[in-house]
DNA sequence: CGGTAGACCTGACCGC
DNA sequence: TGCGGTCAGGTCTACC
């Protein structure tokens, strides 16, 4: 799926379409679950509302209204597009949104359309509706990894005493959001730290190493529109370029870019899992 | 509680 | 060409 770079680039998308506030003219679903059960009440809250603003929670978009937010999960296959008149449903179009422009804009030709895909349906959307109880999914959420609050000493204390490696430890959405199975891999490269070591034993500098390559490494997909794999495709059919990129992610066997040693691949709590042994200690 | 293995899905690819 | 096995960007839950 998609990890957090993708989410913002398709949240930066769909905002750079979407001018809030605008009026939620239908949601349509046409199967009644995706990974979850679609909620009952998402769409009489949310048709006839008026769409305040598009953001993102770690690897959540969240559509927001007055009355509360749709969560959209992409999971490891899910996309949105925008969908032009004229255009076929495609095979896994599971849902379909569609936007007036303007607030109540009677004009039903100049509605914006915008189509969930999702072949795996590990993706689903939840609503939460303002003054509910806090939402399960996101209560329990690490910092966001490019803001201030995840530092050195706040990842060296998440880390402490924990017997996990520590490439599980930065892929846990309780000690850090929006690092994924690549970015992990990337980021331990960047820092220099194996994967493979005790997330207890990172000393407080190789925290800084980490904290600074997850930023950075976040950062510059971010910059370059996301990464390509496979079928991962953005709302405006375009694929990410941040794939040239990768340093040991996927590159098991080849050459380190920075020191020529083979690069190295196991499977690390179920994910594979791509290091040099020269250059990681 | 902490840690891990399996589950949830479809599709692409690889070897026979 | 077909078939079986493996793997894929992520959680979530059951079990130790």
């Amino acid at each position: 799926m998609p990890e957090l770079p993708e989410v913002e680039t398709v949240r930066k998308q769909l905002a750079a379409v979407i001018k809030p506030p605008q009026v939620v003219r239908r949601i349509e679903f046409f199967r009644p679950d995706l990974r979850f059960k679609i909620p009952r009440q998402l769409k009489a809250a949310i048709e006839g509302q008026s769409l305040q603003a598009i953001e993102r929670r770690a690897k959540y978009l969240i559509f927001r209204f007055a009355g509360g937010s749709m969560l959209s999960h992409l999971g490891m296959t899910g996309a949105w597009r925008e969908v032009f008149p004229g255009e076929e449903r495609q095979l896994h179009d599971h849902v379909r949104l569609t936007i007036a422009r303007g607030v109540g804009s009677p004009n039903r030709n100049d509605d914006q359309v915008f189509v969930f895909n999702d072949p795996r349906r590990f993706g689903y959307l939840d609503w939460i509706a303002v003054g509910s109880k806090r939402n399960q999914r996101l209560v329990h959420l690490g910092p966001e990894p490019l803001s201030e609050e995840f530092s050195a000493d706040n990842l060296k204390s998440r880390l402490r005493g924990r017997k996990i490696s520590v490439k599980v430890a930065i892929m846990d959405q309780k000690i850090v959001v929006g690092v994924g199975n690549i970015y992990a891999s990337e980021a331990l490269f960047r820092a220099g730290v194996r994967p493979t070591r005790l997330a207890g034993k990172v000393t407080a500098a190789e925290c800084h190493s980490i904290v600074a390559a997850i930023k950075s490494v976040l950062q510059e997909a971010i910059d370059a529109g996301g990464s390509t794999i496979s079928d991962y495709r953005h709302p405006d059919g375009n694929t990410g370029a941040f794939q040239v990129r990768f340093s040991v992610y996927d590159r098991k066997g080849e050459a380190c870019l920075a020191c020529g040693h083979a690069v190295v691949a196991k499977t690390i709590g179920g994910r594979s899992t791509y290091w040099c042994r020269r250059c990681q200690r």
